[in-house]
DNA sequence: ACAAAAGTGTTACGGCTACACCCATGC
DNA sequence: GCATGGGTGTAGCCGTAACACTTTTGT
């Protein structure tokens, strides 16, 4: 799969795209939970100190969506994840002239001022949520590395990826008032305190235990289990689970409030 | 600015598109409030039977969201309205070939498959919501009419165009819960009860009269004026207006609810 | 034993729901 | 004067916020 993306990005740089859709890419924001921390996965660019957001570009007669969870699929090896397109970035400003010249001539390849590749692109965002635990990272062809990066330290970004992550993750935060979120960023089995410190972690404040526990369950969506976890230090917390079928349900028809 | 557009559009149609970004549209679901009724802006085509919503192309260079503003302006002759991107819609599927290669045949233009008129669309769907009584509808080169139609009674679209007027609503009736909304559609002065039959006519259910009103005026967003309305029957309702400097404040940090 | 984490419960406040009552206007 | 629409007020319910106590477990 990495392989078919680095072929064809080869082959897209010589023969003029032919094979995707024009002026058109995609950017995946992948967030993942680890340590009370969330991460995003980025790549550190070839040639370039910045960093960037997992994207590519969409072939012709490939649904977009598609696209996305292939790219997805490419750099995280998972497949069946929450993934949701949010906005498009389209300000004309936003050409990669700059960048993308520079990797051109690192593969000697010709810059001519109208390459498909040097063209004004279009990009829809969005965002994923993973289970840390299950992703391998893996680079691209045009990166050399891959590799988690806490939300608190992101380091500067190509174009306007930073624009791009921000406006990802309020989104996420305005999705969490109206569905259950907790299912794709967390193994199969965590405690309540796991899934407070993740609803915490992305809204960036405090909350209490106990209020925050009985919302939780009053959704319906979580199984408690059998205790366990008895590793930790002190009293052992329970595991949940999240009740599949409960949980698609909420996915539908949304967290109570509102009119 | 109408003029111009026909005229881009044929000459588009002859040059092979290359004032515009390729494979690339946008379209504009337009509401507006009239009789009690919330209805969409829609465009009968020529040579067809079915109906679209208002769309356009976006020039090289040009921004997203000013092409959107721009085609809603040649529509409505408005300009300084609410209008936001809600989703792109990317299905490979969603080939205008059929319609369009019928358009080209109206016009005697060469229907070559590689006609860049041919090619699969992408497109950006935005929402705009107007003040009724301020709109002249005017039909673009493509159409023979450019009409209101009440949301209860749309007849059959073009592609995939129900599908996006159909997410522009439920989009609409999400964002009613996050942001006050009446300013766009009504005008400067508006009553209560007319405020009250906007909502209920966005989510289709009834809603309380005074609950209505204790909430409404509980956002701090309302002035109340000086009685007036004498004209209806019964007893005469007074007219607010929405405080332009609170409402903007709202619009940014949201209404209450949720974490 | 003690500290820290986790389970469970209780109270108070505020917003929302569901009502009732009065006023104004046209027929 | 009666029907209809519109302004204003109030009691109950429910969810949330704020807070205390007990239980477990490792040191």
């Amino acid at each position: 799969m990495d392989q078919t993306m680095n072929n064809n990005l080869e082959d897209a740089l010589l023969e003029d795209g032919e094979a995707f859709h024009p002026g058109f890419s995609v950017d995946c924001v992948i967030f993942g939970f680890h340590a009370n921390q969330l991460k995003v996965l980025l790549l550190k660019m070839k040639h370039a100190e910045a960093w960037a957001l997992p994207g590519g570009f969409v072939y012709k007669e490939e649904d977009v969506e598609a696209a996305a969870g292939r790219i997805l699929q490419a750099r995280t090896g998972l497949t069946q994840v929450f993934l949701r397109q949010f906005h498009l970035f389209g300000g004309p400003a936003r050409s990669q002239s700059g960048l993308n010249r520079m990797m051109l001539n690192a593969r000697q390849l010709p810059a001519d001022e109208r390459h498909w590749f040097l063209q004004r692109f279009i990009t829809l965002g969005f965002y994923a949520l993973v289970d840390f635990s299950r992703v391998t990272p893996r680079a691209d062809a045009i990166s050399e590395a891959c590799q988690w990066v806490d939300l608190k330290g992101v380091p500067a970004l190509i174009l306007d990826h930073d624009l791009i992550l921000n406006k990802a993750l309020e989104t996420l935060r305005l999705q969490l008032n109206h569905q259950p979120i907790g299912y794709n960023l967390l193994p199969e089995k965590f405690t309540m305190p796991e899934l407070q410190k993740l609803y915490e972690t992305i809204l960036g404040k405090k909350l209490d235990r106990r209020n925050f526990q009985r919302r939780m369950l009053s959704f319906g969506i979580l199984k408690r289990l059998e205790e366990r976890r008895s590793g930790g230090a002190h009293k052992a917390p329970y595991y949940y689970r999240f009740d599949q079928q409960q949980y698609q349900q909420a996915l539908q028809d949304g967290l109570p409030g509102g009119w």
